[in-house]
DNA sequence: TTGTTTTATCGTAATATTGCAATATTAAAA
DNA sequence: TTTTAATATTGCAATATTACGATAAAACAA
């Protein structure tokens, strides 16, 4: 096969998949952390900051919007770009939750 | 191509993507879920909780334990699984220092 | 209008992932 | 030793991802 059997797992788990999948790419991890940089939105010059060509930054970008990541808005012919707080405040708040029930386990 | 270039990108980006890659699949969230549920750690009937062969399971496993998120220990015929609680813990700080980072920013 | 700049999309090649049947391995039980 | 149970590995088919050249689209400038 290939494709991965997610109509066997909860819509839940199916969601926190796909945010990872968002970030399980060197690239988009990067593109985060260049946004986390800078003050404000960043419009045009994320593919300047980026070892790969412009189409496969702009695919890495899409996959991040797509995923609720990243946020774009055009502006005259750049587009400017901004994390998503309310989506990292979400994943931030998983991994708070599974840590604080592992206090209370074996390992 | 279809390989990632890693090369171009610093080991700490590479780490955070391969953390998240082993996380980006719905059965991974959905073990890692399982695991959370029970007081102890987990030996054998991982393979009956998901709907999955159990060779795909043991390759979901597999995976899990390389990223360093899970821990397996031998128990006779058995192995018994856990969450590594240090790994969760790390994630959850790199989204903590995330989030803070935001909190000053436009968006 | 024509040109320029910026970003998106298409098409395609290379590679990776997913899933499972078949089989192997390992350790305990009979 | 033989059997049984649990997990891993191999091999392969189906599908997904990554990367980029070529090209398109959108918005502004001259």
């Amino acid at each position: 096969m290939g494709a991965s059997k997610s109509d066997f797992f909860s819509e839940k788990q199916n969601e926190l998949a796909s945010l990872f999948k968002a970030l399980s790419h060197p690239a988009r991890v990067a593109i985060i952390e260049y946004l986390l940089t800078v003050d404000t939105c960043i419009c045009g010059d994320i593919v300047n900051e980026l070892p790969l060509a412009q189409p496969t930054v702009s695919q890495h970008l899409k996959e991040l919007k797509n995923a609720g990541i990243i946020k774009g808005s055009i502006e005259g012919t750049a587009i400017c770009y901004c994390i998503d707080e309310n989506t990292l405040n979400k994943i931030e708040s998983y991994f708070s939750i599974i840590n604080t029930q592992l206090k209370n386990k074996c390992c």
